[in-house]
DNA sequence: ACAGAACCGATCTCTCGC
DNA sequence: TCAAGCGAGAGATCGGTT
């Protein structure tokens, strides 16, 4: 029962199955943004569609209709490649703002069959059912209604895989996608993994893959068959052991509901490469005061503040400096980035800029400390004669988190664009300091 | 006092995944 | 034939301490 009119089951049959074992849910949404796209534009049903990126023709496909797919578009996939191979296919700029909306309504759905979600992306999450068993039933019946859920309600599709352990479990949503269902007991874990490619195995991209190779391993089996301590030997002892307990089916990584953020950060792509330092320095600015607003909205703050570049031929590279206090003020994130950023060597040309703050902990911890100095400081006034300078400092800088604060208040009101650093808004004769211009 | 090992935090690159 | 914008984590390296 159940199942929405023309879904897949792929187990073979749903009311057999031993479930028992199989306590976590990975669930998928199906091509999420583009059928988010397709609900509020349901004139482009049937036809190839794809929510696609262009930033001055140097996009990518974020998501694709299957009609899209059919023609061989893929998420990553350079928006003019996609172009190319399907001319006729409708490209929609993606709406982060609205799949984010969307997304909340659906955890709420998943927090309903348990608390125990771990949300992994916008379209994604690991559900531990164990204990909801008793008032909500079997594994296979609760995500077989979980999907009818969220077919009736948000008139999307999700593609769930029902296993002992995360991996399989996503693995399973793997094969079972679009719009399936499957259960993998324990019996059939390893009959299912060992025929696969060693690309199953999570942690292993295209170098690993390669390495992997090399060594002559090619399916998941090989692996499984391997010496462990070989293994661990010729890949590190940390991705070794991995690879053999996965390759045998093992992963007890527990489902850990709302992991905290360890990193914020923003970054760019521009339309044109470019080495204008002084224009990378604006663009920092604005990266940084994005972060720090993030931060802030988290309420969390870090103390490492880490600067990325990619030039034209796409080598990358990163520097990091730790501040003496951990932050959430745009100001001070953009002058440790912008030191970093002196000290590089900008005579290739530039394609991407990014800022991240690391070693993030919760600001209300802070707060205590604040209040500790000024009061150290004596009664708060202005620079008077022989109080520490760090004390002073402080002070300045709730100056400045006072300004952003506002600033915060304001965009809350009337937008994000309404309020910006001063740097942002461009004196007479120069061009607009958006990242597209050339 | 000093050389050296061991350790530690910071930094950086690389790989991976959505 | 061009390659976003996030984010996590492993491991190498390096400088400073004990």
């Amino acid at each position: 029962m159940g199942q929405s009119a023309g879904s897949r089951v792929v187990t073979t049959d749903l009311a057999a199955v031993d479930d028992a074992a199989c306590t976590v849910l990975h669930v998928d949404m199906d091509a999420f943004f583009a059928f988010v796209e397709l609900r509020r534009r349901p004139e482009l049903r049937g036809v190839p569609m794809m929510v696609a990126g262009d930033s001055g023709g140097r996009g990518v496909v974020l998501s694709a209709s299957y009609e899209a797919r059919v023609a061989g578009i893929r998420s990553g996939m350079p928006t003019g490649r996609a172009v190319r191979l399907c001319p006729h296919v409708v490209v929609v700029p993606p709406d982060q703002q609205l799949y984010r909306e969307v997304s909340t309504e659906v955890m709420a759905i998943f927090a309903d069959v348990t608390p125990l979600v771990e949300p992994l992306s916008v379209d994604e999450a690991f559900l531990d059912v164990a204990g909801a068993r008793r008032s909500s039933g079997r594994p296979a019946e609760i995500a077989a209604r979980l999907r009818q859920r969220i077919s009736d309600e948000l008139q999307l599709t999700a593609t769930v895989g029902v296993a002992p352990n995360k991996f399989v479990a996503k693995l399973a949503s793997g094969l079972a996608k679009p719009d399936g269902l499957l259960v993998v007991p324990p019996d059939q874990m390893l009959g299912l993994l060992h025929p696969l490619g060693v690309r199953a195995l999570w942690g292993v991209g295209p170098k690993a893959e390669k390495s992997l190779h090399a060594l002559g391993f090619t399916t998941v089996g090989d692996i499984a068959g391997a010496d462990p301590q070989w293994l661990r030997r010729r890949l590190g002892s940390a991705i070794g052991s991995k690879l053999y307990e996965l390759a045998w089916a093992r992963d007890d990584r527990p489902v850990t509901p709302m992991v905290a953020e360890q990193s914020i950060g923003a970054e760019t792509t521009f339309a044109t490469d470019t080495a204008d330092a002084d224009f990378l320095g604006r663009t920092l600015l604005g990266l940084a005061d994005r972060t720090a607003r993030r931060a802030r909205a988290a309420g969390l703050r870090g103390r490492t503040v880490g600067l990325k570049l990619r030039f034209a031929d796409f080598t990358t590279v990163t520097r990091a400096i730790t501040l003496p206090t951990p932050t959430d003020l745009g100001a001070e994130l953009y002058t440790a980035a912008a030191g970093l950023l002196n000290r590089l060597d900008l005579s290739p040309t530039v394609r991407l800029i990014g800022i991240r703050l690391e070693g993030l902990t919760e600001a209300a911890q802070h707060e205590q400390q604040l209040s500790f100095d000024e009061l150290a400081a004596g009664p708060a006034g202005d620079g008077r004669g022989g109080e520490g300078s760090a004390a002073a400092a402080a002070r300045g800088t709730e100056r400045v988190r006072q300004a952003e604060t506002t600033i915060d208040a304001i965009s809350a009101r009337f937008g994000a664009s309404a309020v910006r650093p001063a740097s942002l808004i461009r004196p007479a004769g120069h061009a607009e300091p958006t990242e597209n211009r050339r």
